[in-house]
DNA sequence: AGAAGCAAAGTTACCGGTAACGTAAAAATA
DNA sequence: TATTTTTACGTTACCGGTAACTTTGCTTCT
């Protein structure tokens, strides 16, 4: 330590930086004249290290930025865990469960305050290290019921079921999805899930039009509904995995001349900021990304000062009518 | 360290688990045995405070992620990071100064191997903060020519200067401007500055719109430009800071029933991918984002390895001419 | 058989902080 | 004035790894 360059031994100096008092004001003066001097700054692995203190590291994991949803997301965690003095490490997964693994173990080698990951899925070995390390965890977005430690999300099963049950009850019957598709199960899988069971129970079917490995935005809302609607006839309305897909749908779907929703209803999901300035309101499913990240950030900080708190949030979702979908 | 519960000094312990050799297949088994049934994790703290080895975490530190165009940039350096081993560890700071010092002075007592900022103004004390360190930096977006270590952007001065001048070449005389506007100087506000200059060089004028600390998307944009135009009269066309602030003007205009580029041209700025499934090709700057973050990525990589790198790299930008602005 | 050489360990010290305890001098009290 | 208390420090040990050095026991060679 720098400061003993003042003539003190280094715990008085640590004394004087941490103010808990037992020097003179002489010595204070002194020593924090030297750091001044110095430019000296506290090693913060050194406490966290020998355990004097708890890290302010929380590790996040996100699948990835592009989709603006998870960017809000994470955005609201950031910005909610470094009011409480903790710092985001960051991890993008990818969609793929082995990518998180890896980066489990390596930020647990790291010893942080907590993980936040997205997704209630996680390899075997992934669990076995989260249950090991014996750190908090909170799994957003996808809400699951029996979190390994906490859980905030939405039930999307059911948010992608309304939405299936409410196109069904405005006539429609033969409803494509479009949506991207990776190696790993998720949100948006469950949520196909429960949609499919509303329009099939409904006397529905729906024809799918997945992406392969892309990201969920506007391009690949495009292409895909492009191909949806040339491998299959009589489509009356299109779901999408999110609003930046529908919107990309949206467009082919004027660029061919097709009616909005007198030919061709459309719905997306999410409720992204771009549905606020379309021409007509996007149909679609509001979800509190922000609030749902900080949130996250709340329940880890209330776990880690000792608070008590529930360990499932429901978020909650709300179908947003719209009239890309027909209302008669 | 609980390897010692087979029965060996940590010493051969650790020689084990980095296989450097200097010990027996026997001891090995035993030792790995104990590993896996302990679900032993090292703590890379120990190691990196000891000095024996170097940090793995590289801070960055973006101004908000509801900006796609600095998500990408954040995603661009996370993955190049994360092939070569290193942790992100993530700062918003919310376009103000004060936020990044703070940050920087967090993150610098955690040791990192290397601090990536986005910008070229910081405030006095950060940069004594940065100079002290002697960690290796780059500063990206807005590039700067003497940087404190590292630099890859684009001249953001230019970028502008060029679209004024395109758009002044096309007829324009009149053209508003709306963006977003922060207590920091930043790139947009360079942008602005070139962009007035070539078009007041040219003869023609620049009424401005700016939307007080909003982030830099659609809605601000859309409601910026019912501003603008409600306050000035015979504007020509509009430069937006982004595409998305573009997409929602070019919503707004549609809405009011003008027609464009024939009553009003619009420009935006980044070449986001909203700008692939728009009607008509928005005339834009195209910045390769993702590039320009894995770029800063491998520069850091480079320097952390010793590799001799130039510290200026201007990553470009192009201009596209699209069919928002007339094109006699 | 004795010396030399080598493989397979063990020992010590250190990184930069802080807890816990020790101590000398000054201040308060008897 | 003698004794206790308080103030203002200093010392030692520890956190979990690893570098550098030492020790032990077994080969191998002469």
């Amino acid at each position: 330590m720098v400061a003993e360059a003042a003539g003190v031994s280094k715990m008085t100096a640590s004394r004087v930086l941490r103010g808990e008092g037992g020097y003179s004001e002489k010595t204070k003066v002194l020593v924090m004249e030297k750091v001044d001097q110095l430019g000296y700054l506290p090693n913060k692995l050194a406490t966290v290290f020998a355990g004097d203190q708890a890290s302010t590291f929380v590790g996040v994991s996100i699948p990835d930025l592009g989709n603006e949803v998870f960017a809000h997301v994470l955005e609201g965690i950031d910005r909610k865990l470094g009011v409480f003095g903790h710092q985001t490490v960051l991890g993008l997964t990818q969609h793929t469960l082995a990518e998180e693994e890896n980066w489990i173990r390596t930020v647990l080698s790291w010893q942080p305050a907590g993980l936040i990951l997205t997704g209630r899925f996680h390899s075997p070995t992934a669990i076995d290290l989260l249950r090991n390390s014996g750190v908090p965890i909170v799994e957003i977005w996808d809400l699951n019921s029996s979190p390994l430690d906490m859980s905030v999300g939405i039930n999307h099963f059911d948010s992608g079921f309304d939405m299936g049950r409410y196109l069904v009850g405005r006539g429609y019957r033969k409803i494509g999805y479009v949506g991207t598709s990776h190696d790993t199960a998720n949100a948006a899988t469950t949520r196909l899930a429960g949609f499919g069971k509303a329009v099939e129970g409904g006397g529905g079917e729906v024809p799918k039009q997945l992406c392969l490995h892309d990201t969920a935005t506007y391009y690949p809302g495009y292409y895909g509904t492009e191909q949806l609607l040339a491998s299959h006839r009589n489509i009356d309305c299109i779901f999408y995995q999110n609003d930046a897909m529908a919107f990309g749908g949206f467009q082919y779907c004027v660029s061919r001349g097709l009616r909005i929703p007198e030919d061709i209803g459309i719905a997306g999901w999410g409720d992204l900021p771009i549905a606020s300035v379309l021409p007509q309101r996007l149909t679609s499913m509001h979800v509190p990304h922000l609030k749902l990240g900080q949130t996250a950030a709340e329940m880890m900080i209330a776990r880690l000062s000792g608070e008590p708190i529930s360990s499932v949030t429901d978020i909650g979702f709300k179908l947003i009518p719209g009239s890309t979908v027909r209302n008669f």
